[in-house]
DNA sequence: CCCCCCCC
């Protein structure tokens, strides 16, 4: 072979698109060679003239290096053997080396030293100029269609269109085959399901096909997909591959199925599960040593590095010599070996039963062959296995079955095997076959309960695997694990997201998320895809469709099929299949999912996440178990400042003041967002702010009516926001419960209605950015030197784009003014929508580039009033928010139902309140000269109530003052 | 396989 194998994988798209191109090209090449030009398996060209051989790699070899930046040469004179690396090429994508092809050797006469300074000549002219290597050899060459191809038989055979160097994962013969190579084992399948109808009316299926060792599902596609194609339960049939590259992830298509034996009984032997998924890690990593015991225990162990081509079976038979007396041929002959197995006589018992020449059902009374009668404990049936699995070439020390190498087929490991569990019953066999099975049953009936078809599967990998069935065993979450094969778990859908839309380099794409809790509250989160548009996959098809036609090709048809396989079973249909049916609040029982490490970026605090595909099984549970709705893990919100951005929270704390709903322009998307903003606060002290975006805001259960009444929230996964200190915003998996029957509720209630009305709560929002959670403490005129400062130093900021705002709270300071029409400055205006930004003022205004009319502007205030102190008088403007909550009512509500004088009385009663007050001061650039401006970002007002506690906090701030001017001197 | 979570 050319390279290394893992590198030259490619993303299906670009290697489909690219050897369209190579084919191009080679086509036109091929007129041009003479008759002497051979190619290789492993995609080299060699043209023969006489003794001397010129050597170049195929175009779709260098398609597949990509852009060539290197070449090494050796000297000329080197005696190659066959094999040997002949050159190097270092490609942009990986590094290649091109081995000798000629079996024999040969002496390098020439290099194509033009290469060294122009080595891209390789992917130009990879079959003409871009030659490599000029050899002399003994011996003839002629293309034999083993070793030495036509240009013919190297289309058809090698470089299929659509060969992505895929690998089948069908292990009969415990290694990875590469279907480039003809590959076709008589296999049984052991199970077959519908899976309805594809958009453009072809019946859609998956079969499972099992060489008696191992199972793997395989999709038919293309002409056995017709439904005059049958595909029978416990047939033996001859089967071709192809298998594509999707998403990542190598998905077994079956091409071509020739049933050569009809149904037997049962599933022969006792296969496991072969998962693609361990196989690809492991492949992905071709040139390392299989990993064993790594926990994966049997699935790896059969896992071993691609032996190269030349090694790989064939349809041709078992490489010479290895195969065993009394053994079989590979392919097409196993019906006849399973006969010569059953036809050996068996110590103990007749040879009859399962698999019988006619298929007919087994009579009463009936004995399994001694094979299959073997009465192992299970451990040790289970070692058996273990053996059986390990790597090909390895001579197994008892069982003379285990010497046959890999020319191996079906059915060659049943000594070492059991019968599966038998989907009848125990009965079916009768005898003493029926107690066994029992024995079997009960061995591991504390792993499994009602598995049909193995008998000793269990959790945590190693023993057999069943592919259809559902454990039956529940297992608590915290249990779960990477290494959990087979599980289900069952738990109350804490909460369930939306669906939403993504887009990869792949495609198109809908998830969503749900959190599971089980009855030991402990909690895990659950993601489901749907695949909508998997651009690369969609051409993967289109070519495999070309092979399987290869004699037919029907540009129509082609066509038609690219574009059905849209609908095409291949793609992921979980969001589409449990979304509807998944309800939050509800309780299930989960299997057939995958456990993957959590992305601690995205999950943090969790160990374990899982993903369910479509083939998940997913049922609604009924009978009470104690499940808690949602499980909290409250902290209090001043442990909020020291948390980092990002992280997830939960909290429980009383609403303080409710924005109403209020539409944003998100400027990135454009899309309008409904949103509204709360402050929570809890017994710590401290406040915080809290975003609730889209529908949730709407029906979150806070709303400013409701807000008057200070409900206790519980929230789920609040988000930790940095705006302004430290806010929190609800995502998708966030949970709101109002006033929930909750002791941490009632708790905190008590705390408010004791002490907490009063006042004295320290916010984390600021509002602004600068200030961060603990704004100082000032009175005006102190706050005015610091902005002057400010004003002269934040010009001088290193931080690119930083904001220079600066926050400071103001204490028992007086509304002194609020400004009217006419006044200096604007009176109560009323703005369209959201108008902080400019560009989305606009587009509210029905300016944006779509230039649709929006249906509904909310009015909102921006006012401008006077605060003062003991110390000095500023101007400060307040928003919508701040306004509204100072004035006591909406702009909404001021501008469709006050008249002028209804307006008058609502600023006569604001003005002169006392307030505590958080304010942002602000630069910007006002005609040319620098000036800040100062905004009210928050504020509590001071009520005869909370006088009291005012005055407190008070001769604290002074206390604390005093200490510091003078350490020893007395307090007030 | 997502991982965006928005605004002042």
């Amino acid at each position: 072979m050319l390279v290394v194998v893992g590198a030259l994988r490619q993303t299906a798209a670009s290697s489909v698109l690219g050897m369209r191109a190579a084919a191009a090209l080679r086509m036109r090449a091929y007129r041009s060679f003479a008759t002497t030009t051979v190619f290789t398996k492993s995609h080299e060209w060699i043209k023969v003239d006489g003794n001397n051989a010129t050597v170049g790699i195929t175009n779709y070899a260098q398609d597949q290096l990509g852009e060539i930046v290197y070449v090494d040469f050796p000297p000329i004179g080197t005696k190659l053997k066959g094999g040997d690396t002949m050159c190097t090429l270092e490609s942009v994508k990986a590094v290649g080396e091109v081995y000798c092809p000629l079996p024999k050797g040969g002496e390098v006469t020439e290099v194509n030293s033009a290469l060294e300074d122009s080595p891209s000549q390789v992917n130009e002219a990879a079959e003409g100029d871009g030659w490599l290597v000029k050899l002399n050899f003994e011996g003839e060459i002629q293309a034999d269609g083993d070793n030495f191809l036509t240009a013919e038989q190297y289309q058809e055979k090698v470089v299929v269109p659509g060969d992505l160097r895929f690998t089948v994962y069908i292990n009969v013969l415990g290694v990875l085959v590469d279907v480039t190579v003809g590959f076709h084992p008589t296999l049984q399948i052991t199970a077959v399901s519908a899976m309805g109808i594809a958009e453009n009316g072809v019946r859609r299926l998956r079969v499972v096909l099992s060489d008696g060792t191992h199972c793997s599902s395989a999709m038919p596609f293309g002409p056995l997909l017709q439904s005059n194609v049958q595909f029978r339960q416990f047939a033996l049939g001859r089967c071709t591959f192809a298998s594509a590259n999707v998403k990542g992830k190598h998905v077994v298509l079956l091409k071509e199925y020739e049933e050569v034996r009809p149904p037997l009984r049962d599933t022969i032997g006792n296969p496991t599960l072969y998962r693609p998924s361990s196989a690809v890690a492991n492949n992905a990593n071709h040139e390392n040593a299989p990993s064993h015991g790594n926990g994966m225990g049997q699935q790896n162990a059969a896992i071993h590095q691609n032996p190269p081509l030349h090694q790989y079976p064939t349809l041709d038979g078992p490489p010479q010599g290895k195969q065993q007396a009394g053994g079989y041929q590979y392919g097409g002959t196993v019906g006849t070996q399973y006969q010569q197995q059953q036809q050996q006589p068996h110590s103990g018992g007749s040879s009859s039963g399962l698999g019988s020449n006619n298929g007919s059902a087994a009579s009463s009374g009936r004995q399994l062959p001694t094979y299959m009668q073997q009465q192992q404990p299970l451990q040790q049936q289970q070692q058996n296995q273990h053996k059986v699995a390990g790597p090909p070439l390895r001579a197994h020390p008892t069982n003379p079955y285990q010497q046959q190498p890999i020319g191996g087929g079906m059915l060659a490991r049943q000594q070492s095997v059991t019968l599966g569990g038998n989907p009848q019953g125990p009965s079916a066999y009768g005898g003493s076959t029926g107690v066994q099975h029992q024995q079997q049953q009960q061995a591991a009936a504390s792993r499994q309960q009602q598995n049909p078809y193995g008998a000793g599967a269990h959790h945590g990998g190693g023993g057999p695997v069943s592919y259809r069935p559902v454990a039956n065993d529940i297992i608590p979450i915290s249990q779960l694990s990477v290494y959990s094969q087979k599980w289900t778990i069952k738990g109350r859908v804490s909460s369930k997201s939306d669906v939403r839309t993504f887009t990869n380099s792949r495609g198109e794409g809908q998830l969503f998320s749900i959190e599971i809790v089980d009855d030991q509250s402990a909690e895990i989160r659950a993601t489901f895809f749907n695949s909508l548009f998997p651009t690369s996959m969609y051409c993967v098809y289109h070519e495999l469709y070309l092979i399987i036609t290869a004699n037919n090709i029907d540009r129509d048809n082609k066509y038609k099929y690219t574009k059905a396989s849209k609908g095409s079973s291949f793609i992921e249909q979980a969001v589409t299949k449990f979304f509807p049916m998944i309800q939050q609040g509800r309780v299930y029982t989960f299997s057939k999912g995958q456990v993957k490490q959590a992305n601690a970026r995205f999950n943090p605090g969790a160990t374990y996440e899982l993903t369910f595909n479509d083939d998940a099984i997913i049922e609604e549970s009924t009978d009470s178990v104690e499940i808690p709705r949602i499980v909290y893990k409250i902290s209090k919100i001043a442990t909020i400042q020291d948390r980092n951005p990002d992280e997830f929270v939960d909290l429980c704390g009383i609403v303080t003041h409710c924005s109403p709903v209020s539409m944003v322009t998100i400027r990135n998307s454009g899309n309008e967002r409904a949103r509204r903003n709360f402050t929570i606060a809890d017994d710590s002290g401290c406040s915080i702010e809290m975003t609730v975006w889209g529908d949730m805001a709407q029906n979150c259960g806070v709303d400013e009516n409701r807000a008057q009444y200070h409900p206790v929230v519980m929230i789920k996964n609040a988000r930790i926001g940095s705006y302004g200190g430290r806010s929190l915003s609800a995502v998708g998996n966030t949970r709101i419960e109002v006033d929930p029957d909750d002791s941490r509720a009632f708790e905190v209630k008590n705390w408010w209605m004791q002490t907490g009305q009063g006042g004295a709560v320290q916010a984390l929002s600021t509002g602004g950015g600068g200030g961060g959670g603990n704004a100082p403490v000032s009175v005006i005129e102190v706050m005015r030197m610091d902005n002057n400062l400010f004003l002269a130093l934040s010009g001088q900021s290193d931080v690119p784009n930083a904001r220079p705002v600066n926050t400071h709270t103001l204490q028992r300071a007086t509304v002194s003014q609020i400004f009217k029409t006419g006044d200096r400055a604007r009176n109560i205006s009323q703005e369209l929508g959201d108008t902080y930004a400019d560009e989305s003022s606009k587009s509210q205004q029905g300016l944006g580039i779509d230039g649709h009319q929006n249906q509904q502007c909310m009015p909102r205030y921006i006012i401008n009033l006077k605060l003062a102190d003991m110390s000095g008088e500023v101007l400060v403007r307040a928003f919508d928010e701040q306004a509204q909550a100072l004035l006591g009512v909406s702009a909404q509500e001021m501008m469709q139902n006050m008249g002028e004088e209804d307006i008058e009385q609502v600023i006569i009663r604001a003005q002169f309140k006392k307030i505590n007050a958080r304010v942002r001061s602000k630069k910007e650039v006002y005609t040319d000269e620098e000036r800040v401006n100062v905004s009210l970002t928050d504020f509590t007002a001071i009520t005869d109530q909370n006088l009291q506690q005012d005055a407190q906090q008070m001769m604290q701030l002074i206390n604390t003052y005093l200490q510091k001017v003078d350490p020893n001197g007395s307090r007030i």
